[in-house]
RNA sequence: CGGAAAAUGGCUCAAUUUGGUAGAGCACUACAUUUGGGAUGUAGGGGUUGCAGGUUCAAAUCCUGUUUUUCCGACCA
């Protein structure tokens, strides 16, 4: 690319309505330019930063013997219904009608379709496995879409769905994909951690997240300081505490804590510890209250609590219900007389002595006992907390922020059962397939890079993806010598493969060094005056320092860093 | 969906409190001088101040409504 003559543009400042580091960074390298929000525009250099990724994509997925094809986006909303997810979705599908007031919705994830497309072969166990992915858009409207392309409505995603005989078949089939993904982050150079993960909507029974290690994710990752273990924070397990509490039991006491209602409060007001007291949070489990009890300093984990209750929906009940269920100001609620199913955290069982909500405002108990109340279910339902002890190996856990790129799911049956898709075995008795599904975000890994790699110049791709891998940088335009040595370095390169951008602008060499280093392209050639002694300047995007090379060699040398 | 903030040339902002001809920097055009890390000077072009009402002799400014965007939370593959 000539940028005397092309679609280029960079901003000076930041933009006011992007937010993150890769989002301004992004907008600011003229790479993408939001549209509403949520939603945005590709330009020239951001496109082809997506398509490198797609390409890297593309091969590892053919190399694992995954087949592409393409599937619309609209469908309509008969495709969700049938496998019961119009219902699970929700507000978070985009839904239309069509000029008959049909209704139709943009796909936002695809197994229903790809059921269908499979249907299409399987008939035998002979058909299987095999494997089927595409490149495309997806919509999901999103509550709070933020951050740059980290959280969007509209976004570019490979799905990938395999079909086995059998729960062997999937393993293997899902290993594939779990190579595969390793191999493609590992090519783009992304500092992630694979985790064990929730399956969600997505249902199934194995889930598996890749996730891009940077202080902007959204996801929470808990680490173990000495074995591998590692897990989302919304199913990483608690191990039993041991309280060793070898205190007498007291006799539990009505206090009077007038308009005391949160922990910190009462702490302060009653003058003991969180570890002491116990909350009681009352939520709408589908249609039910249940109140959930954990240790004031803990937080309930409501994807836990979902499991262990084998429920749909779970949210915090609104302050009427409260009022209504406990008869006092919210603040006050606790297990003593409440009439609703009550769920306790497993540590509450060796807990003493702690303090709980009496049901009455203003009024708590102290030295509750779990033998003061009664209640219906223990499991765990809490979040574990950084230094809490791994459930592997016993060692410290710790956390790190991540963004989710990748998401790799044992699915089993759940789709072909709901949706039909049998075969015959070698008996001829009727089976279902057994399901995975494998989803990769491409311009959410596109802006983890950004966030992993960029300085106060601007961005820094790594060489698999950068849109362009050389920039050559013409001190003067004036200077025949200089654009003929340019000229000649752009077409040579060019014509082996490497793609360069030659910056021969009228503007002043700063603002080409400036440019080229914002938009984050890894190698740098500047001609000038040396190329008198036919010398051209080397300069790589992640070092201070340049070097003079020699005309001969130059080629050579961008060759041996781009292979390396 | 709850809370908070914002919307003025392509970009970043000022003028709003106290109503009185919309202004700066960057970017753009022309010319001159410059030219190895975002040049300088001179002269220009570009805005019915998000939208719709209202108050007023007069509205970017006050009032009402509305839309959009951002942030925090809730929610979410």
């Amino acid at each position: 690319m000539k940028l005397s003559n092309s679609f280029f543009y960079t901003l000076r400042e930041n933009v006011k309505d992007e937010e993150s580091v890769s989002g301004n960074l992004l907008v600011k390298s003229g790479m993408i330019k939001k549209s509403s929000n949520g939603i945005y525009m590709y330009m020239p250099l951001g496109l082809k930063v997506l398509q490198n990724i797609e390409n890297i994509v593309r091969e590892e997925m053919n190399n694992s013997g995954a087949q592409e094809l393409t599937m619309p986006q609209l469908l309509p909303q008969d495709v969700y219904e049938e496998s019961g997810r119009l219902k699970n979705f929700g507000p978070s599908m985009f839904k239309l009608n069509d000029r008959y007031n049909r209704p139709y919705a943009l796909g936002p994830t695809h197994e229903e379709l790809f059921v269908h497309a499979a249907s299409m072969k399987i008939k035998s166990y002979k058909d299987m496995p095999f494997n089927l992915y595409q490149i495309g858009n997806k919509y999901r409207d999103e509550v709070r879409p933020r951050l740059g392309l980290i959280r969007v409505r509209e976004f570019i995603m490979k799905d990938a769905y395999s079909f086995d005989a059998d729960l062997d078949g999937l393993d293997k089939s899902y290993q594939k994909m779990y190579v595969a993904y390793k191999n493609i982050f590992d090519r783009i150079g992304l500092n992630y951690k694979i985790v064990k993960a929730d399956t969600g909507v997505m249902g199934g029974f194995l889930s598996e997240e890749f996730q891009a290690i940077t202080d902007t994710g959204e996801d929470i990752l808990v680490l173990c300081d000495t074995c591998e273990y590692a897990a989302n924070q919304e199913i990483s397990e608690c191990v039993l505490n041991d309280y060793n509490d070898e205190s007498d039991l007291l006799p539990k006491e009505l206090v009077y804590t007038p308009s005391h209602g949160t922990i910190k409060e009462i702490c302060d007001f009653l003058n003991v510890p969180m570890s002491k007291v116990v909350k009681t949070l009352i939520y709408k489990v589908d249609d039910e209250f249940c109140a959930c009890m954990v240790a004031g300093d803990k937080d309930v984990n409501e994807v836990k609590l979902q499991k262990l209750l084998k429920a749909v929906n779970v949210e915090l009940a609104s302050m009427e219900d409260v009022e209504k269920i406990t008869s006092a100001k919210v603040g006050f609620a606790g297990p003593i007389g409440l009439k609703c199913k009550i769920v306790v955290d497993q540590d509450i069982l060796k807990m003493k002595n702690f303090v709980v909500g009496a049901n009455k405002t203003d009024y708590h108990y102290k030295n509750t006992n779990i033998s003061d109340f009664t209640y219906d279910i223990v499991g765990d339902i809490k979040f574990v907390c950084e230094g809490d002890t791994c459930p592997k190996c016993g060692g410290h856990l710790y956390f790190k922020k991540g963004i989710e790129v990748g998401n790799i799911f044992k699915l089993g049956t759940k789709y072909s059962e709901s949706l039909n898709l049998q075969y015959s075995d070698s008996n001829n008795k009727l089976n279902y397939v057994y399901m995975g599904c494998y989803g990769l975000g491409i311009p959410r890994t596109m802006a983890s890079v950004v966030e992993q790699n960029n300085d106060e110049n601007g961005i820094i791709w790594p060489i698999s993806i950068a849109p362009y891998k050389v920039a050559i940088v013409i001190v003067s335009n004036k200077d025949d010598k200089q654009l003929m040595v340019a000229n000649d370095l752009y077409d040579k390169l060019n014509s082996i493969g490497i793609e360069t951008i030659l910056d021969d602008r009228d503007e002043r060499v700063g603002v080409k060094f400036n440019d080229m280093d914002l938009i984050g392209i890894p190698i740098r050639l500047t001609v000038g005056k040396k190329v008198n002694e036919d010398m051209v300047e080397l300069k790589l995007r992640t070092e201070k320092e340049s070097k003079d090379v020699s005309l001969d060699l130059i080629v050579d040398e961008i060759k041996k860093i781009i292979n390396n």
